[in-house]
DNA sequence: CGGCACGTTGAAGGGCTTCAAGCTCTGTGG
DNA sequence: CCACAGAGCTTGAAGCCCTTCAACGTGCCG
């Protein structure tokens, strides 16, 4: 039965993990079961948070627009990530867009059921707390490498990201980034323009350091890409 | 009684103020009393956060540094603030040093006090959501400048996100930053060097909008400061 | 009043953006 | 099947924003 399969899914994340069966299924009677095309939004920058969204399986990413028309990349999600629940959680508008990457499902909740489980179980509250510590410690080192670091050094650090969030071993200890990403896409996850990222993946082509094709990266060398991005 | 005196401050904090006195005076006695001078450390990059801290008066701010020897600004906190819990509630290492930008007293708490207030008191937990929450957005938002806005515009920024921190009314519809903010200090929250803040300051000066002294400015027009924040 | 940290200003240069033109690949429809 | 449109990519050239280096003011505190 379907509504069983996605319990399992559910149960699989780890923020649902230390759950009860019975916690899972109020959330599973709660929550409602969607699926989103590559391409294609969750939700709009300024639109109001009623509900958060938990992506059972497939890739999103959350982008925020500026004023002048440019997009940045916040944050990529892949399966069991939580997507809006912080501000959901304080009834709050969304403060980027979500985009699907790929094909995903997803499984849709009102922060209500989300206050009331984490009254119940103080796990609950713990990994959260966790999972919200992780994303401010994520940002502020984004920070800390835009003030401080050249874009060389911003690139490496995004393949390194993404290859930790989504890298596939493609064999001979290569690491190929299992997403469409296009150099558009790596330059607004690194603070630059598509230029650049083309100009600098060309070079590192020519190193063997990884090799790039069309919406495609696969790390060959991740020692030298660790060195580009420390130094 | 000094201990009195130190559970008001205590209870005018956000985060406390719905919280029972027999609660607070729970948090009075776990809690250790500790006056900081302007320069001092209160914790430095890499530490065990073991303990997190409520600034009761003063100011400071959480400054990272980077491997080849720059610093980077974090956070500014000032009376009210908590610095440190959310590092302290995962019990991870501190990831930046915390520094006195004023004489500072402050409250030292471990962080199994805060889970079983937590734990006791839901509003807790909803308003340490809610702080987290804010604080992301704002990274968020930084990282949106960094990544898409020029020097001048993350500058202006900077001055304006200090106004809602730290300013005081100096008259004629003039704001003065209460802090002693040099331009190295500046430029460390912008994401530029002292160089360039110096010289956009003094631009800034002869248009009238701000007037800038030794370690100190007050903005004598913030809407034209803020027009240059967003365009 | 002298030392030192802070601040200003100039000049040079470079890293990166911007603009531009052409190329390659992919998917789509006749 | 194949041509073609369009999105993605590459590469070059120009230039500017900003950093870097340097030298000199300036104000504060012992």
């Amino acid at each position: 039965m379907l509504l069983t399969e996605h319990s399992d899914l559910l149960k699989n994340t780890r923020l649902f993990a230390a759950l009860p069966a019975a916690a899972l299924d109020q959330i599973c009677r709660a929550g409602q079961f969607t699926r989103i095309e590559r391409g294609a939004f969750l939700f709009h920058q300024g639109q109001p948070a009623d509900r958060f969204y938990v992506l059972l399986a497939g890739q999103m990413r959350l982008v925020q627009h500026t004023t002048d028309g440019k997009d940045v990349t916040m944050a990529v999600f892949t399966e069991g990530d939580l997507i809006g629940l912080i501000v959901a959680l304080t009834e709050d508008a969304f403060p980027g867009t979500a985009e699907a990457l790929a094909d995903s499902t997803l499984c849709t909740l009102p922060p209500a059921v989300m206050w009331s489980l984490m009254n119940q179980h103080a796990a609950l509250s713990v990994e959260i707390v966790r999972m919200m510590a992780a994303r401010l410690h994520e940002a502020h080192a984004r920070i800390r490498e835009l003030s401080a670091e050249r874009v060389q050094q911003r690139i490496a650090r995004s393949l390194t990201r993404l290859a930790s969030k989504v890298g596939v071993s493609a064999g001979d200890g290569a690491v190929r980034l299992d997403v469409r990403l296009s150099r558009q896409d790596l330059a607004q996850m690194s603070g630059t323009t598509l230029e650049t990222v083309s100009r600098t993946l060309s070079a590192w082509e020519a190193q063997g350091i990884i090799s790039a094709g069309r919406e495609q990266v696969t790390i060959r060398d991740s020692h030298a890409l660790m060195t580009l991005a420390e130094a």
